[in-house]
DNA sequence: CTATACATGTAAAAATAATACATGTATAAG
DNA sequence: CTTATACATGTATTATTTTTACATGTATAG
């Protein structure tokens, strides 16, 4: 029981620009700085793009922001909108289906879990600034939108 | 994200037994039931008696019986047991772990999963009795226990 | 016009999960 | 005491899912 890495990476990209709001930040120094391979990044960027969180610009100079201030995305929407299935069990293929109690429980707890995550915000999870920023061993500030 | 088929096939075993208490099924017959794979199946088995969630009988009219009351068993100790790894996000190689907030979040969530499946038992699940052993197209009472 | 950066489809590789196979051990029945 | 049945257990194969790589297209700044 684990998120994907595609959503995983989707939460460490949005940290990365909430870390550093006004900045277009291209997606070779994001996958760099996490050791990560781009073209998977790129593809989850794209969707990230595709999805309303993020915002690209193309050519030299490039990169992406986010879309929307981090105040206002939260874990929660992201994960669910990432994650592509929260059935727990696959009850497709389970003849007991139509008269198991198991579903409603394993539901009731998948709903307590997204609770959780929808009270919290980028913004939130980067309170101390660009502090996480620094663990990057090539950090610097990258320049600022023009 | 959801629990392995492992899991769910552990689960299903259980509610099987816990509707039919004091019954030795065999797991030829619970498989055949569920159009499982037995020799799968044969291996939960083997899992869930090591931890003492079922008792088994070698031999002719041989079989496994809950080794508790259905009572006792939560879905939660169940789930908890089976599924070896909690850890939403693997933070083991990222860059950011030391400062990342993301985690913890993750960790409420995966807890407030966890207490939910922890309030329901066995028992409950199978509320209705031998309820759902009826849609079973096979489903005939087994001998009791001698 | 060229270098750079995102866009996007296809294919391959890696990781994980599920299943099959083979063989061993215990027990009840005849 | 022999045989049929049912669980025990290790190894190997297959299937599924996830991740990564490759190739090529499009947009933009300088």
């Amino acid at each position: 029981m684990r998120l994907t890495r595609y959503t995983d990476y989707a939460l460490r990209v949005l940290m990365y620009l909430a870390a550093q709001p006004d900045q277009f930040c291209a997606i070779s120094k994001i996958s760099a700085d996490y050791g990560i391979s781009h073209n998977h990044l790129t593809k989850v960027v794209h969707d990230l793009g595709r999805l309303g969180f993020v915002q690209s610009l193309r050519g030299r100079n490039g990169g992406i922001q986010l879309a929307r201030p981090a105040s206002d995305i939260t874990v929660g929407e992201v994960v669910r909108t990432m994650e592509d299935d929260f059935t727990m069990a696959d009850c497709a293929n389970c003849i007991i289906a139509p008269g198991c109690g198991l579903n409603p429980v394993l539901e009731e707890a998948t709903n307590a879990f997204l609770a959780v995550i929808d009270r919290y915000t980028l913004a939130e999870l980067c309170r101390s600034g660009t502090g996480f920023m620094t663990l990057f061993p090539a950090f610097h500030a990258t320049r600022p939108t023009t």
